[in-house]
DNA sequence: GCCAACGTTGGC
DNA sequence: GCCAACGTTGGC
């Protein structure tokens, strides 16, 4: 993994939009954010970036990796130029997915944005937490 | 189903 | 610009 590569997390409930349908999309943009907050990260998100996904409600779990394959454009599910999205392509989903309660446990993780800041939907993951995370779901990128 | 944590809206 | 009221998200 080059040293550059920046880690983030998405999340979304499965029923909406579940890591399955993500990859038998095989490539989406990921739109309908409408948080400042998660927009701004979204915008800084690079090409070639890896982002978890995490499944909300329910299955409380990291399901798989994605990586950033357009940075941010307009959202063209809205009219409001405000809200942008970036193109994901499925990467590898998880061997073991990671529940929110794994991390919650995890002395090292006590700080993630995915605990701290539980409404947030788009986020910053650290190289720490990231290693952390994947070791965790025995899966290697 | 409840509620905490936020974000947004609108009256002043 | 403040703040009360309201709406939404997401964990429990």
């Amino acid at each position: 993994m080059a040293n550059k590569t920046s880690f983030w997390l998405v999340k979304q409930e499965p029923s909406q939009y579940s890591w399955d349908n993500f990859v038998m999309d095989g490539e989406t943009y990921w739109d309908g954010v409408r948080n400042y907050q998660a927009r701004n990260n979204l915008q800084a998100m690079k090409k070639g970036d890896l982002v978890f996904f995490y499944h909300s409600v329910t299955g409380k779990d990291i399901k798989g990796i994605a990586k950033v394959t357009r940075e941010a454009y307009p959202d063209p599910t809205s009219d409001d130029p405000r809200w942008v999205v970036v193109d994901l392509k499925p990467l590898k989903a998880l061997t073991h997915p990671v529940t929110l309660e794994e991390v919650k446990i995890h002395k090292d993780l006590q700080e993630i944005a995915l605990v701290r800041q539980s409404r947030l939907s788009v986020m910053p993951v650290t190289k720490k937490e990231s290693r952390i995370i994947l070791q965790l779901s025995k899966t290697s990128i």
